[in-house]
RNA sequence: GGCGGCAUAGCUCAGCUGGCUAGAGUACUCGGUUCAUACCCGAUUGGUCGUUGGUUCGAAUCCAACUGCCGCUACCA
C-alpha cells in the first residue's frame, strides 16, 4: 500500500444520445488534466467515467432501429471510447450502468434503502384516464371527467416506490450553504431558493413503464429509475457493496465531480441525499463548469458546424484540440467557440509563442555550440529571467488548487512570453559576433532550462508534444514535478527537431472547414451541453437572437381561425383561462394566460388564431392544445389577434 | 411572476476586503530585430469602468433605483 494521498476525480456518466461532440470532450479533458496534474503531483489518483445506458429514450430508439437496447448503446460506448482514446483521456475506468456488477450493487443499495425505510412503496393515487394514460387529482377533474377528454375516469394507484428526499432538506442545506462542497458558488442560491427552501419533495425512484433499465430485486415490477441508477455510479464504479471494496476504501469521498452546469441539481441534491440514507460520507466538491456555445458572432452556422472532435483532432492534433478547451474557456462560466477563434488561439499560442521559442533556442543551441550547451557567465538579465523560471510551479500550482485551469496555462504562457523577451534582451546573435561564448553560452542554457522546466508544467495538459520537446533537449520527459526548477538540469545535448505547431492560414482554414462542414450536414450546430441525466436533456435549447428563418420554417407553423365556443377561469390560477375553441368540425381545449385581459363571458363568441400544431403541454393540469396569439401591449395588457372580418372557423392563416 | 448573477478598451477577460495618471491578451498602426514558423521585441491607438443618485477626504470597487443581458424556477404559451 502506499501512503500517497488520493485523489478521486469523475466525470458524469455520458447519455448514449449518438453524436459525441465538444461539449463532452471539455468535461472530460478538463477531468484528464487534472488528474494527470494530480499523478504528477504525487497523488494517487483514480479518474473515471463511463455511461448511463439505461431508460426509456434508449429502449424505444433501439426498437425503432430494430436492434436490442444493449447492442443499440454497445455501438455508441465504442465510440466514446475511441474518442478518449484520441483524445488521450487517462481514465483509470469506464464504467457502463450496464455492467454486471453495477447492476447488481445498485440492487443492492435499493434493497439497503428500502429496509431502512429511506425507500417505501407508494403510489400516484388518483383518477385515471385510460384513453389519455393520464392521472388526475379530484381537484383537477372537471364535472367528475377527464378534463383533457371529458371521458370518465377510474379510481387508480400506480405503485412506484419512492425515495425519502425531504428528509434530507436540512442536512442538504447545511451542505451547501455552510461548506464549500458546490461551486461556482453561485449555483448554491439556485438550488436553496428554488428547491430546498421550496420544499424538496420525495422522489419517485422507480418505474413500471418500461423495462429497459436496474429491476428492483425484490419487486421485478419495477425497474429502478435513472437517479439511484447513474448517480450511484460513482461508487460501485469502486465496488460499493461487492465482495471486494476495497478501492471503495481507499478513494471513497470523491475529491471532485466535475460536470456541465445543467445537471447540478442532481449532484448537489439528490445525490448526497442517497448517500446520507446509505450513511456514506458525501463528494468533497461538486463543480458546475459552463458550456461552450455556438454562434455568438456572425459566423456562418456552417462553418460552426465543425466542432466534430474527430475532425478537430486529425485536422489540428489532440494537443492543440486540448490547449484550446483548457485555455481559452473560463472555467466556470460559458464562452463562445467558432473556428476562427479556435485558430487565432493555437496560432498565437502554441505557434507563435511555444513552438517558435522552442524552434529558435534549438537552432541557436545548435548552431553556437552543436547542441552542447551547459551554464555560463550571467548577464544582466540572467537573475530576474531565473526568478521567473522557479516561480512557475508554485504559481500554477495555486491556480490549479483552485480549479482556474485556463489561469494556470495563462501563467505557463507568460515565461513562454518572457523567455522570448530575453532573447531580444540578450540577443545572442550579437553576443556571439564579439566573441562572447560564456555569456552566450548562459543565454542559451537559460532558454533551455526555462523550456524545459515550462515543458513539464505543461504535460499534464498536453499529451504529445512535451515528450517531442523533451526529445529535443536530449531528456525524458519525467513523470513527477521534482525537477520542475532551474538548474535541475546541468547540461545539455540538443537535437534536432521538426516544427511543433505549424502555422495555419486562417482564411484558408475557415474555407476548408467551411467545406467539411457542408460535406457533414448531419452535424448541426448546437450547444454543447448534453452529458444528461434524462430530464435535462428532454430541454430543447432555444436561440438567443433574434434570427432569420426561411419562410419554409415559417411555414412549419400551422396557424387557423378558431372559434371560442366556451371558457371558464381555472381554479387557483389568477391568468388562465381554459377555452374551448371550434376549428371547422374539431373541438380543442386551449388554455390561455389571458385571463387579467379577457373575463371569460366577453370571450365567447369571438375569433381568434391559434397555433394548430402545438404540442399540447399541461398548464394547471390541463392540457392545451394549441396557443392562442396575443399581442402584448403595455403595462402586460393582452390583446388579441383576431380576424378583422368574420371567416370561417378552421381557416388557414397565412 | 419569484430568486440569483453579470454589465470594464473592437473582441476575450483581470481588477480581493474602496486609495497613486484603470490593466492583460488579442486585433489595428508604426518602429526595431534576424536566432526563429511573415516569427519575436517595443511603442502608439483605443475605456465618461451600463445609467442616475447616495455614503466617503476619496468608488470601477460599498449602498439604492433604473436599463440591458444571462441563469435557475413557476399556474409563460
Amino acid at each position: 500500500m502506499s501512503a500517497k494521498p488520493t485523489y478521486y476525480i469523475t466525470t458524469p456518466i455520458y447519455y448514449p444520445s449518438g453524436k459525441w461532440h465538444i461539449g463532452h470532450c471539455y468535461t472530460t479533458v478538463c477531468c484528464d488534466a487534472m488528474a494527470r496534474y494530480k499523478r504528477m503531483s504525487g497523488y494517487d489518483v483514480f479518474y473515471l467515467t463511463g455511461t448511463d445506458e439505461h431508460g426509456q429514450k434508449i429502449e424505444k430508439r433501439a426498437e425503432s432501429s430494430g436492434v436490442s437496447p444493449k447492442e443499440f448503446v454497445d455501438a455508441l460506448v465504442d465510440n466514446i471510447k475511441q474518442l478518449w482514446e484520441l483524445l488521450d483521456i487517462s481514465y483509470d475506468k469506464f464504467i457502463r450502468t450496464t455492467d454486471a456488477y453495477h447492476v447488481e450493487a445498485v440492487q443492492k443499495i435499493f434493497k439497503k434503502l428500502y429496509e431502512s425505510g429511506d425507500i417505501y412503496k407508494s403510489g400516484y393515487k388518483g383518477k385515471y384516464c385510460t384513453p389519455c394514460e393520464s392521472f388526475w387529482t379530484e381537484s383537477q377533474l372537471v364535472g367528475g371527467k377527464c378534463p383533457d377528454c371529458g371521458r370518465d375516469v377510474v379510481e387508480t394507484e400506480e405503485e412506484c416506490y419512492f425515495f425519502r428526499l425531504s428528509k434530507y432538506s436540512g442536512r442538504i442545506r447545511k451542505l451547501l450553504t455552510e461548506t464549500g462542497f458546490l461551486e461556482p458558488s453561485s449555483r448554491v442560491n439556485e438550488m436553496v431558493n428554488n428547491f430546498i427552501d421550496a420544499g424538496l419533495e420525495d422522489l419517485a425512484v422507480s418505474r413500471t413503464s418500461f423495462k429497459w433499465g436496474v429491476p428492483v430485486s425484490f419487486d421485478d415490477k419495477h425497474v429502478i429509475y435513472v437517479w439511484i441508477d447513474a448517480l450511484s455510479n460513482y461508487i460501485t464504479a469502486l465496488g460499493f457493496m461487492s465482495d471486494d471494496d476495497s478501492l471503495y476504501k481507499k478513494y471513497w469521498p470523491a475529491d471532485l465531480h466535475m460536470m456541465a452546469k445543467e445537471i447540478v441539481r442532481f449532484h448537489s441534491i439528490i445525490w448526497p441525499a442517497i448517500l446520507m440514507a446509505l450513511g456514506e460520507p458525501v463528494p468533497k466538491k461538486a463543480y458546475g463548469h459552463g458550456w461552450i456555445l455556438f454562434g455568438g458572432d456572425k459566423m456562418s452556422k456552417s462553418k460552426g458546424n465543425v466542432v466534430d472532435p474527430f475532425i478537430l483532432a486529425e485536422r489540428y492534433g489532440v494537443d492543440s484540440v486540448r490547449y484550446f478547451l483548457l485555455r481559452d474557456i473560463t472555467f466556470g462560466t460559458d464562452s463562445n467557440y467558432s473556428s476562427e477563434i479556435f485558430i487565432n488561439r493555437i496560432n498565437t499560442d502554441l505557434a507563435n509563442d511555444l513552438g517558435n521559442l522552442t524552434k529558435r533556442t534549438l537552432a541557436m543551441s545548435r548552431q553556437y555550440f552543436e547542441g552542447k550547451v551547459k551554464k555560463g557567465t550571467p548577464t544582466e538579465f540572467d537573475a530576474d529571467f531565473i526568478l521567473k523560471i522557479d516561480a512557475l510551479k508554485a504559481g500554477v500550482d495555486e491556480r490549479i488548487d483552485k480549479l482556474n485551469i485556463n489561469r494556470a496555462l495563462e501563467f505557463i504562457f507568460d515565461l513562454i512570453g518572457a523567455a522570448n523577451k530575453y532573447i531580444d534582451n540578450t540577443k545572442p546573435w550579437a553576443l556571439n559576433k564579439e566573441g562572447k561564448t560564456d555569456e552566450l553560452s548562459s543565454v542559451i542554457y537559460n532558454l533551455l532550462e526555462a523550456i524545459r522546466v515550462s515543458t513539464n508544467m505543461l504535460a499534464p495538459f498536453l499529451t504529445k508534444t512535451p515528450a517531442i520537446i523533451f526529445d529535443a533537449l536530449g531528456l525524458k520527459l519525467p513523470s513527477d514535478f521534482k525537477n520542475a526548477k532551474y538548474g535541475a538540469v546541468k547540461s545539455y545535448q540538443t537535437k534536432e527537431t521538426e516544427t511543433l505547431f505549424p502555422r495555419f492560414d486562417l482564411k484558408k482554414e475557415l474555407d476548408e472547414l467551411e467545406k467539411i462542414a457542408g460535406a457533414d450536414k448531419e452535424i448541426k450546430a448546437e450547444p454543447a451541453k448534453e452529458q444528461k441525466i434524462e430530464k435535462a436533456a428532454e430541454k430543447k435549447e432555444e436561440k438567443k437572437v433574434a434570427e432569420q428563418i426561411t419562410i419554409d420554417e415559417f411555414f412549419k407553423t400551422e396557424l387557423k381561425v378558431a372559434l371560442v365556443t366556451g371558457a371558464e377561469r381555472v381554479a387557483k390560477s389568477e391568468k388562465l383561462l381554459k377555452l374551448t375553441v371550434r376549428i371547422g368540425e374539431e373541438e380543442r381545449t386551449v388554455v390561455s394566460g389571458i385571463a387579467k385581459s379577457y373575463s371569460p363571458e366577453e370571450m365567447v363568441g369571438k375569433s381568434v388564431v391559434i397555433v394548430y400544431n402545438l404540442k399540447p403541454a399541461k398548464l394547471c393540469g390541463i392540457e392545451s392544445q394549441g396557443m392562442i396569439l396575443c399581442a402584448t401591449g403595455e403595462n402586460g395588457k393582452v390583446v388579441l389577434v383576431s380576424p378583422e372580418t368574420v371567416v370561417d372557423s378552421g381557416a388557414e392563416v397565412c
